[in-house]
RNA sequence: GGGAGAGUUCCCGAGCGGCCAAAGGGGGCAGACUGUAAAUCUGUUGUCACUGACUUCGGUGGUUCGAACCCACCCUCUCCCA
């Protein structure tokens, strides 16, 4: 299913076919939680900005409208019209996220609904049940997210139960796959590496989850409070315990410069709130660094955002238009930089594989970074 | 013409003798955001030689140790009666 075409050190470029679709390694996939991109982007708008893959959320979707009733309705593909690849998120880091109004058990967690208060209860089988009614292409394990208690202990204990945990995802989902209740039979899971800062936990975990033999292996918990430095370091331990013949996702990660450095480094598939959250609030990524578009000198700024970029945006208005929208508070803003932001990361991954492609990768790189880090 | 009320820092608006450079909104300016409880949150918003000083609460004068706050007059606005 995934297939390696190109290796620069430890940087990859790739393929990875699903029933939805193959997708270009490396790639970035689009956010959209509760199944829609924030900010007014639509699934149409997604194909037009070169996005491969969605993904969406077990957690948010179980809530709202419920997984049943996306089942009901032919699963996440027919529901959004989504036609590419989805990746489901898991649930599990909302245990982190959501980390004051859960209990965590062996036998999974308890969460306060963060819509009404309400108790819901999930682990590794709800899970799965969930992400099985929503038929997406990548269901993620459901996991825990330590949430960096300098606690070797904890994390210890943390990685052996989502281990346990990986093992009844794995389980589950074949149980759900034969009896015929999937809503998508060729449904995949994909384990994901913890152990917080710890090389040693971190190493030992992945061997165990590798020894699982699962179409894609993600590194979680990372980029949750530690530098970025601590975060390279342990993708570089834990890599070559990574099956080379598999994807592997460094999840909810990140700035375009972290995009470089761990493609780098050898990660294939990323995903991040950032560009989306970050453009609603004019936080916006070009070429040339960042801009924050509220900024006042752009009152009076007639040129693109970016005029490197080709996206809906960059294309059409000015820097004074978009920030007169954003401060206006249009919702148009918010759809016109989010396009931007996604656009940008889409260019950055298809920039990333061409240069990969052209075996250029590692002046690619530390040009880039050098750039697109800073503000302008 | 007669009566009643009001004028506060960019705006609205609280304050009604010292703890007031003055609450709270709004607006402005800047920052944060990494598997989305986020169209959110934070800081800042009189001047300067900024752990202090100076100038502000329609104007002028007064009372008081001390006034945005009390008194007098003036200016402006709003409402009611003619």
């Amino acid at each position: 299913m995934f297939q390696l075409i190109k290796k620069e050190k430890n940087a990859r470029l790739g393929e990875f076919s699903t029933v939805h679709g193959t997708v270009k390694t490396p790639v970035f996939m689009n956010v959209a939680t509760a199944a829609a991109i924030k900010g007014g982007v639509s699934a149409e708008d997604l194909e037009n900005i070169h996005c491969q893959v969605m993904l969406c959320n077990t957690y948010h979707l179980h809530l709202r409208p419920g997984d049943k009733t996306v089942a009901g309705l032919g699963g996440l593909h027919r529901f959004t019209t989504w036609k590419g690849p989805i990746l489901t998120d898991s649930g599990g880091f909302q245990v982190f996220s959501l980390a004051k109004l859960r209990n965590i058990k062996e036998e999974g967690v308890t969460f306060a609904s963060h819509l009404d208060g309400r108790r819901i209860f999930m682990g590794p089988e709800e899970s799965m049940q969930i992400q099985a009614n929503l038929g997406s292409t990548i269901a993620m394990a459901f996991d825990e997210c330590v949430e960096n208690p300098a606690d070797h202990a904890y994390s210890k204990l943390s990685t052996e139960r989502t281990f346990r945990w990986l093992v009844r995802c794995k389980n589950e989902l074949e149980r759900l796959k034969a009896s015929g209740v999937a809503v998508n039979p060729d449904q995949m899971l994909w384990g994901i590496n913890q152990g917080c800062v710890y090389e040693d936990l971190r190493v030992e975990h992945m061997k165990r989850i590798a020894s699982l033999e699962l179409p894609g292996y993600a590194i979680g918990g990372l980029a949750v409070g530690e530098s970025a430095e601590e975060m390279y370091r342990i993708i570089e331990a834990v890599e070559p315990y990574m099956p080379v013949d598999k994807p592997r996702y460094l999840m909810g990660v990140g700035t375009p410069v972290n995009i470089l450095e761990a493609v780098w480094r050898g990660v294939d598939f990323f995903d991040c709130v950032m560009p989306s959250r970050n453009a609603r609030h004019g936080h916006l990524f070009t070429t040339k660094g960042i801009v924050n578009i509220h900024n006042a000198k752009y009152a009076s700024d007639d040129s693109p955002l970016d005029e490197n970029c080709d996206c809906p945006c960059c294309r059409r208005y000015s820097k004074a238009y978009l920030r007169h929208l954003l401060c206006s508070g249009e919702i148009l803003a918010m759809r016109l930089a989010v396009l931007h932001n996604l656009w940008f990361y889409n260019q950055l991954t298809a920039d990333i594989r061409k240069a990969l492609e052209e075996g250029r990768y590692e002046s690619f790189y530390r040009e880039k970074r050098a750039i697109l880090g800073q503000r302008i």
